[in-house]
DNA sequence: TCTAAAACCGATTGCCTATCGGTTTTAACT
DNA sequence: AGTTAAAACCGATAGGCAATCGGTTTTAGA
């Protein structure tokens, strides 16, 4: 899936903001670009056909928000980059683990380490307990 | 850096098979595809001119291969991919990590810290001695 | 020098984002 | 209910890039 570079923004607007309509949204952006009311509209409304953002409608307007979080988008566009050069039966995303790895000092394997430590802790507590 | 099907596929047999001309393949992917020698000719030269291959003339025809790692280029789409997303000063391998790690079961983190593991090992390899 | 092979060029198609102007719909107010 | 301003929607256009090939030029080797 290839975003536009007015749609990333859009996005981006959108994580901070959520529950804004068109208007709101052309504002915000004119701080970074030039582009016409309109313009941000069919960005909203490419987005809102990918399934990226939902909508509702209030008073005259829609007030968009993004239907995916910012980690589970980047998680997804990673898969798909990896996807494409990773044989069936490999783990995709240990693939891509594995090709990153290699540029990364101690200090970021250390932080890697404690992201891992935190993700078992959330396994655990999905395993046995509520939630 | 997007990459068409096609460009992908040649990237894909120039990483099994480094230095064959277009006639091979061509003949190659004729296995998956159904391209004239001429597109394939283009793909090759728009890998080319991208700098992801390099080639040598032999004879009549240029030998092809790939000039960028399988494991590099795809942490170079994960790092673009990422870094659209991440504020500056974050890191973003590790944010992209952990965008990824929130759906990674405990088999796969097991395999993620044995993976830190031998980047460790990498990493004081080049510290201290030679290689 | 001749020639077959391969590279190169240029044109075309198709897909997608970005861009807006103009028209239609619609919510809200009188 | 009728009016109207606001916003959505539609359609058209431009631009970029991959894929596609036919045809011409270059070139290595006989």
């Amino acid at each position: 899936m290839f975003l536009g570079e007015l749609e990333k923004q859009v996005l981006q607007y959108l994580w901070s903001s959520p529950g804004v309509d068109v208007k709101r949204v052309h504002a915000e952006l004119s701080k970074q670009r030039d582009s016409s009311l309109n313009t941000v509209q069919s960005a909203l409304e490419r987005l809102f056909k990918k399934g990226l953002l939902s909508r509702e409608k209030q008073g005259h307007a829609y007030l968009y928000r993004a239907e995916i979080a910012r980690d589970d988008l980047i998680a997804k566009l990673i898969d798909s980059v990896a996807s494409d050069f990773v044989s069936k039966g490999e783990n995709s995303l240990i693939a891509a683990f594995s090709s990153v790895s290699t540029e990364m000092d101690e200090e970021q394997l250390d932080q890697l380490e404690q992201l891992i430590e935190i993700q078992r802790q959330q396994l655990k507590k999905g395993d046995s307990g509520a939630d």
